[in-house]
DNA sequence: CAAGTCAGTTCATTGACCGAACCAACCCCG
DNA sequence: CGGGGTTGGTTCGGTCAATGAACTGACTTG
């Protein structure tokens, strides 16, 4: 939201973090990355941000510390953007706000959580009802739910579809510079 | 945030949540009305925010079952905006963001959260560790904490002072009409 | 009736977002 | 080397929302 001037003067932690992953935008940003995301095109393409946008929001994301930009390749030079400690601390909110919007708003689940240590799936708050610990982002598996309705036409969207573990980079195929088409 | 037709397009329970209460200020809001602000102008004074958006948001809230709006006396015609069980639902979101923006932010917690029961401070993710067991909203006592910097000319900071139940109405001094002033 | 409160609405200005176009670096193929 | 293609941006005009200040209208009290 960047509330500006105003969000400054608030006596509260809520705002305060607000101030910071409250734009339009941000917080689906950091859900991508939890899910794999980490290059500009798959941002670009799986969340359909105008490009401007996105290139705002990850410039202010690694300026907080919440993500980081990495060189991932040199021939043609190329980064990712790779969440921090600070921007995996983001997933119990994510998830009560993903919660909230399923069980207010209606709809089956479109991805379910599981501790993939045991394979249980998780409470809402995050812990394994087996082992009684709180599940650590690393060590959740994330699979399709019955609502979910992919969009076969994005790469990520499609990468999505298997069972993951989260955090774990997605590999859209590259496709590579000059090839010639079919016809 | 109100992503507008993008949001629409995201398979995502987090998205559609965004599509909701996303929107700048729209947190802020809930966040007051759980402890204790239902009237048009303690929302005012007390979040600064201008008084279109803030009537914009009340009748969003309200329209999308977040907020009800309630005649509370006749005479001068005045309505209250209460939370909902919808509304309420968005508690833990709302306790997640806030305990992110503390321990990734920085400094002292602003407000504490205990169960009225039985006195024990809540763990991060709402329970209590003494009952086991998910404490309800209503059950909870929010005491001021160390960090905690009120703002002696709002009401409504002067009211969240001592202890408070979540959901108890703030009883700001009602200052009535056409009191003659000092000078 | 004057003065003041509460809950808005209206309005001009500013800023953010949007979509499309453009650009630069690079790579491969012929 | 040139053409075509991809990636990761930047630039630009149009639009839409937020902001702050002023105004309204119902009401109440002195």
């Amino acid at each position: 939201m960047a509330l500006g001037k105003d969000y400054a003067t608030q006596e509260c932690s809520i705002a305060r973090a607000l101030e910071v992953v409250g734009e339009r935008w941000t917080l689906l940003v950091i859900r991508d990355a939890l899910y794999g995301v980490r290059r500009y095109n798959d941002f670009l393409v799986h969340l359909g941000i105008p490009r401007a946008v996105l290139a705002n929001r990850l410039q202010t994301l690694t300026a907080e510390g919440i993500l980081e930009k990495r060189r991932y390749q040199e021939s043609p030079p190329r980064d990712e953007y790779v969440l921090t400690d600070r921007g995996i601390a983001l997933w119990p909110a994510l998830r009560a706000l993903g919660i909230w919007g399923r069980e207010q708003l209606g709809g089956e689940p479109m991805r379910t959580f599981w501790h993939a240590d045991c394979g249980t799936e998780l409470s809402p708050y995050g812990a394994c009802p087996t082992c009684g610990a709180l599940v650590a982002v690393r060590d959740i598996d994330m699979r399709p739910g019955p609502g979910l309705d992919p969009d076969p036409a994005d790469p990520v969207s499609r990468a999505l579809l298997g069972p993951r573990r989260l955090l774990q980079p997605i590999e859209t195929e590259q496709q590579g510079p000059a090839r010639r088409r079919p016809a």
